[in-house]
Order: C-alpha cells, then sequence, then structure tokens
DNA sequence: CGCGATTTGTGCACGTCTTCACAAGCGCCT
DNA sequence: AGGCGCTTGTGAAGACGTGCACAAATCGCG
C-alpha cells in the first residue's frame, strides 16, 4: 500500500477509479473534515498534522488518521498531510468534484430559509429549482429563482440533471413528494419532515429533524439535573456554573 | 423485574427517580419513536406492539424493544405497548414533562426560519427569547417576538429559566456565543453554525451542519454512478431508474 | 552519512450497538 | 380450567467503531 501514487483524484476524466467503500462513520466525518481543512488552507498552511487537523474538526487524532488511511491517504511521516492535496482527494471522494444540483421541495418557513442559504453554494451545491405544491406561492421569486409547480419535476430534473432531492414541506406531504421525486429519477434525499419516508432500494434518504436534536439535549439537561439534586458536596445547582468559561477542547494552535 | 408501578413518571412532583442512563444510541432514538406514538394515538389506537411502532419509527422491532427495556418499559406480553402510557414515559424521561425554554442566538436567514417554526412549540418546547448581534436587528419583530441585543442575555435568560440555547449565527460569531451562552449559565447547545465549538466539560453541544448532510448524500451519489459505470448487465444507468417507486420499508399497517 | 525528533499508518484489544432467536408471560377461546 | 397463539423482554453472538501504542518512514542537523 501506499506507493506514491494519486489513484483517481487528479486525472479527472472518467472517473470511476473504484471508490474504496468507506465505513459509514468515517464518511459522516469527511466533510468536517474538509471544511476543517479549509479553514487550515485560509490560514496560509501549507501543511498540517493528524492532532492540529483533529482538533479543528473536533475529534481524537487517532481517529483522524484511521479515517484517512482509509482513502489510501496522502500524509508524510514526519510531515503531516499536504493541506491541499487532501482537500482535493476528499472533495474527488465525496463526489464535489464537479457542483451537483438539487432541488428543494416545500419553499414554506423552513424551505424559504435553505433557499436563501449560501452555505450550500459554498460548499459544491448548487440549488437548482424550487419547487410547491401551492399554487399561491409558485411565481414567487426567492434569492433570484423563481417557484415553480411540483409537477414541473420532470422538466426540471431533465434541464438540470437533477439527482439530489430536498424535501422541506410539512409532513403530511413529505411522502408523496418523495415518491415523485424517486419516479423521476432521484436517487438522494434530504428530508426535513418530521416523518419516516419510505422509497425503494437503492434511494438514500437522509434525515434532519430539528426538534428531535432539541430533545435530545433536553434529555440531557434533564438527567444533569437530575444527578445535581442528589448528591452530597458539590452545591452549585441549576444557576451557578461559575467563572471558567475557557476552553476544553482546543481547537485552536492549528498548524505551526 | 417488571413489577408493574411506574418508577417515575406519573408522580412528577420531586423528580429524581434515578433516571436510568441510557445507551446514546438509544437517546437518540426516542425522540423518533415519541412522534411515531402520537401519529398512532391520533390514529386511535390503544396499544401497539414493537413491530407497529418499529416500522412507524423507520427501526427494525428487535432495537425497538430493546431500547424500550431498557426504560423499564411498559408493554404487555401478547398485547403490545400501551400508547399512552409510553407517551408519557418517553416524555419524562426525556424531560418534556414541562415545557423548556430556548433562546435563540442570531436572527439572520436560518434563525428567522427557525424562529417561525412550529415544530419546536408543538415537540416541547419554546423559544423565549430571539437575540442578535446586529443593532439593525434588534427591535424586529418576527412571529410576535421582539428580537433583542445579544448583550441582553443575562437578564434574559434570568427571566426565563433558559437552559438550552440555539446558535444560528455565522461560523465566526458562534464561538463568541456559546462562551456567552455558557457564562450565563446555559448548558446545552443546539449550533447550526459550520465550526467546532470548545465549551467547558458538562455542557453539552449538538450540532446540525446542513451541508454536511448533503455532502454524505453526494458521496452516495458518486459511488452509487460509479457502480452502475462498469458491471456488466445491469445498463440504465443515470438516466433511466424506470417505474417501480413502490414502497420497501411499508410504515403503513400501523396497529391492526 | 548517520542520528534523533517527529509524525503517519495500523495491529490489537476494548467497548458499544445491532440482530437473532427463544423462553416467559398474557389474553382469549373452547 | 386448560391450551393455544401472540408478543414482549433478554441472553448471546456478531458486527462495527474507537483508541492505544508502536513500528515504519521521513526530515533536518550536525
Amino acid at each position: 500500500m501506499s506507493q506514491h501514487r494519486h489513484p483517481g483524484a487528479p486525472g479527472r476524466a472518467g472517473a470511476v477509479p473504484a471508490l474504496p467503500d468507506l465505513p459509514e462513520a468515517t464518511v459522516a466525518r469527511l466533510p468536517e473534515y474538509l471544511r476543517a481543512l479549509h479553514n487550515v488552507a485560509d490560514s496560509g498552511h501549507e501543511t498540517v498534522s493528524s492532532e492540529g487537523l483533529a482538533s479543528a474538526a473536533g475529534v481524537n487524532s487517532a481517529k483522524l488518521r484511521k479515517d484517512l488511511s482509509h482513502l489510501g491517504s496522502y500524509g508524510t511521516r514526519g510531515v503531516g498531510y499536504d493541506v491541499a492535496l487532501l482537500i482535493e482527494q476528499i472533495e474527488y471522494v465525496l463526489g464535489l468534484t464537479q457542483r451537483r444540483a438539487v432541488a428543494l421541495v416545500g419553499v414554506g418557513n423552513l424551505g424559504h430559509a435553505l433557499a436563501g442559504y449560501d452555505g450550500f453554494a459554498s460548499r459544491g451545491f448548487r440549488i437548482a429549482a424550487l419547487l410547491d405544491a401551492d399554487p399561491a406561492r409558485v411565481g414567487e421569486e426567492i434569492n433570484g429563482m423563481i417557484v415553480r409547480h411540483v409537477d414541473e419535476l420532470p422538466q426540471v430534473v431533465a434541464e438540470e440533471s437533477i439527482a439530489i432531492g430536498v424535501i422541506a414541506t410539512p409532513a403530511g406531504a413529505a411522502q408523496g413528494v418523495a415518491d415523485q421525486l424517486v419516479a423521476v429519477g432521484v436517487t438522494s434525499i434530504l428530508n426535513f419532515a418530521p416523518c419516516v419516508l419510505s422509497v425503494p432500494e437503492g434511494v438514500d434518504v437522509r434525515k434532519v429533524d430539528l426538534a428531535i436534536e432539541l430533545q435530545i439535549l433536553s434529555f440531557h439537561e434533564h438527567r444533569k439535573a437530575s444527578l445535581t439534586a442528589l448528591p452530597a458536596t458539590g452545591g452549585s445547582a441549576l444557576t451557578a456554573l461559575p467563572g471558567g468559561l475557557a476552553a476544553t477542547d482546543t481547537q485552536e494552535a492549528i498548524g505551526t
């Protein structure tokens, strides 16, 4: 392993240099590494150690090294990782070498915000279409784009070669929209509606539920409260939490 | 074990009936079960089997049973789970018996949408304060609430006894806001800014990064494309994905 | 040219999560 | 009252993810 030759990234023509099938946990962390790497690059460093990158990404350095090793990584012992090269590698693996077009269905409260979110544009995506089922919303202009009716999905997807759909409708409408998306060839869905989607095999769904995140935090609050209520000496239950707002993980000190 | 007596939920006075410390993976799924249970309740069923609830929540029934067993669960063999009782139990464990107040910092694009998101209100939370650092935004009314300046945090937190903060600022401002939140006694943070927060021990942080979710989907798209490109017979690469938009997981057929 | 400082890549052990498979328990019907 | 079918709760096995600790590799310096 690790003869110094780049297996896939640079010659980005035919693609298909046999993507290694990474552990899901690793895949989920690669985007975070990518973001951290861009920060490091912006701060002028050409290389970064696993330690430095790990703390910038909020993980343990051993985990980071193992993750990177899975993609046949590009580090140099005694030196660290070449920032530019690693960015290129991760972007390649994540399929971000070309900007991906996504369709956003549901331009309500949340959809509106997503349509205007520039974090998508800066991280490899292009919102290529806004769609809604409500005729009252069709025609509205958001962020320079016109909202079209969801029934135009077939044309829209064909025009823009869209493979990813984002659902930001109410829960009741989500399954229907998912079916429509699948029917026109979308194979990845990001679902913001609080419901389970059922899709054919081969279609990937990820779900983001804002209330669930809060509920998980609520559990920990509850547990913390029930612990500080009994134990002996501690004192300073809910109201205290005195000074020390200092660091714990220390992500500063990146390259150097 | 499992003598039929409710360890904690009903007598909701003194609390502290020794929360069992659940596996994190279980905690992360409880909110989904809760949502599914409300659906079941709305459809009129009084009991539900692990199979039924599991498919409504999009998980495997063995996993659901084990999860519920961790909280000393309330099922009856041969019958299933009492829907109302289970709802009460899970809400208790998640600390949702009283509505929790949260402070939302950052009323930009995304923050605006979060402020108007009714999913919070209906799932046990109350947005008790909107804050922003930009003087131009202070005073604005959103959804019946007035935006206050972030420096008023100490008063706001005291007034409303807030323990959870939501950060929806740009990445650059997030760490500063987190420090401020921690300083006034907030012990749980939901972070929408694309950056790592460093906080003292005892403070919980959960992160939601919308672009990361898309990048994970992008990886799977890339992999699917690189697989359908080579293999022999398949054909129908990107453009096809013919009919069959049918079900796979089938979450319908809930109780019955 | 060799040596020491540094940092990656990884074998191994450990812990957590998932899944299977089945005994124990419950209600209903005869 | 007894038996039968259904469903929970759980032990045990397996899969997966994590973190330690160290050998291998590279650089820079004397």
